[in-house]
DNA sequence: AAGTCACCCAACCGCAAAAAG
DNA sequence: TCTTTTTGCGGTTGGGTGACT
């Protein structure tokens, strides 16, 4: 006996694609009336014979507005690439890194792509570690790192790039990911001393900065204020320059920039 | 023009976890 | 605390479509 009968099994509701004629009275119910709750129910009140379930479905699916639909850009196929490393079939994880994409959408994305190329998993690898070279040197490109002469520098200042790029980019263990980024910029202004690391990040995408009981941990630092992220870079040395101060701005998301002395 | 094949993707299935009673 | 219902997720299927022969 099974308890937990599948609700599209009941007798006399529609199976397979949805008419245009359903969707017009899908959308309108969820949109303007009730929204998407209590999908059991919804059929029934919306004069739809399917069950709550594939209404719900078609609704997450395919009707949701401010979807994207169509191919994946090269970017977003990069994004997948390397999250599916990192998250494994966490379809659902991945979706919600990726806006505007279903967890259904890149589920079939990828098990598509999978089918074609039997040596994924030597592609994936291999566009991982070219994606993390490729964003260092173009970083390094952006700093106009090719006007400093000095070629230990340049090979510091490229290792300490690649620290940051390990940190926030592939390690699944590290509390710094480069979801948790919006943008992390290095800045050497030319007839300066100074020059600092400035990154923008927003807690409410990741729990990955946080310990259990609330500290924020980086790179196998805890982070409890300004002094322990000091700390945490005190042994990066970015061009021969050291951490000199660190500025948080007090606010839920993290707009931080790093201040260095040569 | 007809048949075959491969690909895409919407939709279904079944399990497990969460929520409700 | 236990049972039932609902929801979410990942795996899989199968119909539609276009390319190829």
């Amino acid at each position: 006996m099974s308890t937990r009968r599948p609700c599209c099994e009941k007798v006399g509701l529609k199976k397979g694609p949805w008419t245009s004629k359903e969707d017009k009275k899908l959308i309108p119910y969820v949109t303007t009336q009730h929204g998407h709750q209590n999908w059991p129910s919804l059929p029934a009140r919306a004069g739809l014979q399917r069950c709550g379930k594939s209404c719900g479905l078609r609704w997450i699916n395919y009707l949701k507005p401010y979807m994207k639909r169509g191919n994946f850009s090269l970017e977003e196929d990069h994004t997948i690439i390397q999250l599916h490393d990192l998250l494994g079939n966490k379809w659902s994880t991945i979706a919600t890194l990726l806006p505007k994409r279903t967890d259904n959408d890149i589920k079939n994305h990828c098990n598509t792509n999978n089918k074609k190329d039997k040596n994924v998993n030597v592609i994936k690898h291999m566009a991982q570690w070219v994606s993390v070279r490729l964003e260092a040197e173009s970083r390094l490109s952006n700093l106009s790192i090719s006007s400093l002469s000095n070629k230990n520098n340049n090979n510091a200042m490229y290792n300490s790039c690649s620290i940051m790029l390990a940190i926030d980019h592939d390690d699944p263990l590290s509390p710094i990911s480069k979801l948790n980024f919006h943008s992390i910029e290095l800045h050497v202004p030319t007839n300066n001393e100074l020059c600092s690391l400035s990154y923008e990040s927003d807690h409410s995408d990741s729990n990955m900065m946080e310990t259990t009981n609330g500290e924020e941990i980086m790179d196998g630092y805890v982070l409890q204020d300004d002094d322990d992220i000091m700390e945490a870079f005190r042994d990066h040395s970015f061009n021969g320059h050291t951490i000199m101060e660190f500025n948080g701005n007090g606010k839920g998301n993290l707009d931080t920039s790093i201040s260095f002395l040569k």
